[in-house]
DNA sequence: AAATCTGCAC
C-alpha cells in the first residue's frame, strides 16, 4: 500500500509506461486520462504527484477499491484493463462475496466471459462459492454443470451453498454422488443439518463418516457434532463425542472446548460446563458469552452477573450478544438501576446502536416498565430491523398502551417492513388489553390476507383470549374447531379464563380437560376449575379437585413478589415475616385495610381456592407478597414516588382491587408487573381494560 | 481455497 502510494522516479516510470502501453486501452484523451488517475490513485493521499498509468497499477487499484468495499469503482477500473490476471479476478469475486453483491458478481462473470481469459479450477469455485453464499443457487447449479473439470472443493461448495439454504435433500443427493468425500464434505453436510434443527440425521451422518473413514474428522466436524448433540439434546451422546475428542487428539482448539462447553450446559449440566470453560486457556468473547448466557437460562442469574464482571474486569471485551444476553436477564428480573448502567457502558463502547444490542435495550426498558426510555433508545437507532419494532410493539402491549402499540404498528407497515408472526403477537395482545374485540379480529385475519403468513398457535391463544374475555364463545368456538394447528396449553388456559370471568361451566370443563391432558401438573388449572365450581356453589366439584390435587401431589406454586429500591431488590414470599421492616409493613397495611373497608373495598370470598394465602389473611395479618412489596414500596420511598412491583405468579383479583383502592388513598402510581402484564393503577382506576 | 462454537422480540 505504502509502496503503492509513493510517486515513482520520473526515468523509470516513462519505461515501465511503454511496457505495459500495449495492453491498455485508453478511452480518454491524455489529459482526462491524468484526471483519472489522479481521481483513482490519489483519493486518500493528497499530494499532487505524477504518475505514470500502468496496467499494474490499475491492478492494484482495483484491489484497494475492493478492500473499501468500493464496488462500483473497483468494477469501472476493471473494463480498463484488456487482460486481467487471475488475482484481480479472484480479489472482485472475493468482494462480490463479501458484500453480498449478486449483481456485481454477474457483472465480473461476464467481464471473464468475454475476455476471453479461460478460467481454472480456481477461478470457477470462487464464482460458484459467490453464487453459492448469495442464495443464487440457480446460476450456481448452472455454472457447476457448465463447468469442464470439478474437483472436490467444487462439490463441497455447492454442498454447503445448498445445506445453509435448507435445501437439505438437495444437499444429499448431491452428497451421495461425489466421486470421493473429503472432511469439508462431511462437515458441510453435518452442520447444514444442525442448522436446520435436524440433529439427529447429523449425528446420523458422523456415525456414518466415522465407520467409513475415521481419519476425516478434524476440529471443525466435532464442533458441528458437538453442536448436534447440544441441540437434541443429549448428554450421552454428548459424553460419548467428548470421549472420542479426547481419543483423537482433538482437543486442542478453542473453538472445539467452546462447543464442547455449551454442549454440556444445553444438556444440563452446567456444572461440567464451568468446569471445561475454567480449563480453558485461552477464552474469546464466544466462549465468555455462552457460559454467562447458560447461567441466565439456567434461573443462576448471580452466577451469571458474576461472570459478567469476571468479564468486564479480563482484556476481552463483550460484544453486542454479551449484552443483549445480559439485558434480558435483567429485564427478567426487572432491574431497570442494572440495566441502565449495562446501558450506560454501552454507549462509552459504542455498542447501543447494534440492532442486537438495541433491541434487547428496548426490550429491558419495556420489561421495567419504562416505556419512555424504550421509546428512546428505538428512535436513536440508524436503522431499526424488524426485532426492534416487535419489541417496542410489545412493550407498548405489555404496559396497558396499546394505542402506541398499535401507532407504531402502522407506522412499522408505512416503513415497508414485512411484520412476521411474533409482531402479530404483539399487535393481538395490544387489541386485548384494549378490549378491542373487532379490531383484533380484523388484524387477526388479515394476517393471511394481507400479509401471506400463516396463523400461529400463538396467534390463535390470542384471539381465543381476546374473544372469551369478551364472553363471545361461539366465536371462539367456531375459530377452535376449525384451526389449522393444535390447539396448545395457552389457548386452553385463556379459555378458561375468560370461562372464569362470565361463569361459562361447560366450555370451562372443556378447556380444563384439554389442559390436563396436556400439563396435568399445573396448579393453575385446578385452581381456576375450582373458583368456577365454587361461584356456581357446586361445593362437592370443589372438594373433589382439592382431592385428586393431593392425589397427584399438585402443591400450588408459592407466590413471589420484589420491589427494587436503590438498586436493592427486596423479595417477599406470602407468609413469611422476615424482612427487617416486617414489622412496620404489617402495622402500615392494617391501617390502610381498615381505610380501604371505609372507602368501600370488599374483600373478594368467593374466590376459596384461589390462594391459600387468602384464607389465613384475617387471622394472622399474612398478606399477599404482592401487597407486602407495595406496602414497603410506600413507607421507604418519598411521597409521590411511583411504586414498581413485580411477581412471579398472576396478581390475584382481591389484590387487583385493593391497588385501586390504595393509589388513592396513598396517592401514589402503583405499578405491577405479573406473570405476563403490567397493571397501572392511579387515582383509584386501572389502565387494564381486559383484566377479570 | 472452501467451514466449526454465542445470538434480541411472543
Amino acid at each position: 500500500m505504502r509502496g503503492f502510494l509513493a510517486p515513482l522516479k520520473s526515468s523509470r516510470s516513462s519505461s515501465v509506461f511503454n511496457h505495459f502501453r500495449k495492453v491498455i486501452k485508453f478511452p480518454y484523451s491524455s489529459q482526462t486520462n491524468q484526471s483519472f488517475q489522479q481521481r483513482t490513485f490519489f483519493k486518500s493521499n493528497n499530494r499532487d504527484t505524477t504518475l505514470v498509468c500502468n496496467h499494474k497499477r490499475f491492478e492494484e487499484t482495483i484491489h484497494i477499491f475492493c478492500q473499501q468495499n468500493r464496488l462500483k469503482e473497483a468494477l469501472q477500473i476493471l473494463q480498463q484493463i484488456d487482460k486481467p490476471s487471475v488475482s484481480i479476478y479472484s480479489t472482485l469475486i472475493q468482494s462480490c462475496l463479501r458484500s453480498r453483491a449478486l449483481q456485481q458478481g454477474k457483472v465480473v462473470h461476464q467481464h471473464i466471459k468475454l475476455s476471453g481469459f479461460v478460467p481454472g479450477l480456481f477461478i470457477l469455485n470462487r464464482l460458484l462459492e459467490m453464487y453459492a453464499k448469495c442464495d443464487s443457487l440457480v446460476d450456481a447449479q448452472n455454472l457447476f454443470d457448465e463447468m469442464p473439470d470439478r474437483d472436490l472443493c467444487s462439490w463441497n461448495v455447492l454442498i454447503s451453498g445448498y445445506a445453509k439454504m435448507g435445501l437439505l435433500q438437495q444437499a444429499k443427493n448431491l452428497f451421495d454422488k461425489m466421486p470421493d468425500r473429503d472432511n469439508f464434505s462431511w462437515t458441510a453436510m453435518i452442520s447444514g443439518y444442525v442448522r436446520h434443527e435436524r440433529p439427529n440425521e447429523a449425528l446420523e451422518l458422523f456415525r456414518m463418516m466415522k465407520r467409513l473413514d475415521n481419519s476425516k474428522s478434524n476440529k471443525f466436524t466435532v464442533s458441528s457434532v458437538l453442536a448436534a448433540a447440544a441441540a437434541v439434546p443429549c448428554l450421552r451422546i454428548g459424553k460419548e463425542i467428548h470421549g472420542y475428542i479426547m481419543r483423537t487428539g482433538l482437543d486442542s482448539d478453542e473453538v472445539v472446548w467452546s462447543a464442547l462447553s455449551d454442549m454440556y450446559g444445553k444438556c444440563g449440566s452446567i456444572e461440567e460446563a464451568r468446569h471445561i470453560f475454567d480449563k480453558m486457556m485461552d477464552r474469546d468473547i464466544v466462549t465468555w458469552t455462552t457460559m454467562i448466557d447458560r447461567y441466565f437460562q439456567d434461573g443462576k442469574r448471580k452466577e451469571g452477573f458474576d461472570l459478567f464482571a469476571d468479564l468486564l474486569r479480563s482484556r476481552i471485551k463483550p460484544n453486542e450478544f454479551t449484552f443483549a444476553g445480559v439485558l434480558n436477564a435483567c429485564a427478567d428480573q426487572s432491574s431497570e438501576e442494572l440495566g441502565k448502567k449495562f446501558h450506560g457502558y454501552m454507549t462509552r463502547v459504542g455498542l447501543d446502536p447494534f440492532p442486537f444490542a438495541a433491541s434487547a435495550l428496548v426490550h429491558m426498558y419495556s420489561k421495567c416498565g419504562n416505556t419512555v426510555s424504550a421509546e428512546r433508545v428505538f428512535k436513536r437507532m440508524p436503522r431499526p430491523d424488524l426485532v426492534s419494532w416487535t419489541s417496542l410493539i410489545a412493550g407498548f402491549a405489555q404496559n396497558g398502551q396499546p394505542d402506541e402499540a398499535l401507532w407504531y404498528f402502522e407506522l412499522l407497515i408505512k416503513s415497508g417492513t414485512q411484520p412476521d408472526h411474533i409482531t402479530f403477537v404483539g399487535v393481538l395482545s395490544a387489541c386485548a388489553h384494549a378490549g378491542l374485540v373487532d379490531k383484533g379480529l380484523e388484524y387477526f385475519h388479515s394476517i393471511i390476507e394481507q400479509y401471506g403468513l400463516t396463523h400461529t398457535a400463538d396467534h390463535y391463544a390470542c384471539i381465543i383470549d381476546l374473544l372469551a374475555r369478551s364472553g363471545r364463545f361461539k366465536e371462539a368456538e367456531n375459530i377452535i374447531n376449525k384451526m389449522s394447528v393444535k390447539p396448545d396449553k395457552f389457548l386452553w388456559a385463556s379459555l378458561l379464563g375468560g370461562c372464569r370471568i362470565h361463569g361459562n361451566l361447560k366450555l370451562a370443563e372443556r378447556a380444563a380437560e384439554a389442559l390436563f391432558e396436556i400439563e396435568c401438573e399445573n396448579p393453575a388449572t385446578y385452581v381456576t376449575l375450582a373458583n368456577i365450581y365454587a361461584t356456581a356453589g357446586m361445593w362437592t366439584e370443589v372438594a373433589k379437585i382439592r382431592k385428586t390435587m393431593d392425589e397427584r401431589g399438585v402443591v400450588k406454586k408459592p407466590g413471589l413478589s420484589w420491589i427494587e429500591i436503590k438498586r436493592e431488590v427486596h423479595v417477599f414470599l406470602a407468609g413469611d415475616n422476615s424482612h427487617p421492616k416486617s414489622k412496620e409493613i404489617n402495622e402500615f397495611l392494617g391501617k390502610l385495610s381498615k381505610k380501604m373497608k371505609e372507602e368501600g373495598f370488599v374483600p373478594d370470598t368467593k374466590l376459596v381456592l384461589h390462594d391459600v394465602e387468602e384464607e389465613q389473611k384475617e387471622q394472622n395479618l399474612s398478606y399477599h407478597s404482592e401487597k407486602v412489596a407495595v406496602a414497603f414500596g410506600i413507607i421507604s420511598t418519598p411521597e409521590g414516588t411511583p411504586i414498581k412491583v413485580f411477581k412471579n405468579l398472576r396478581t390475584c383479583v382481591d389484590c387487583h382491587n385493593a391497588f385501586k383502592f390504595i393509589s388513592k388513598i396513598a396517592n401514589r402510581k402503583i405499578i405491577v408487573r405479573d406473570s405476563n402484564r403490567f397493571h397501572y393503577f392511579e387515582d383509584g382506576s386501572c389502565s387494564c381494560r381486559d383484566y377479570w
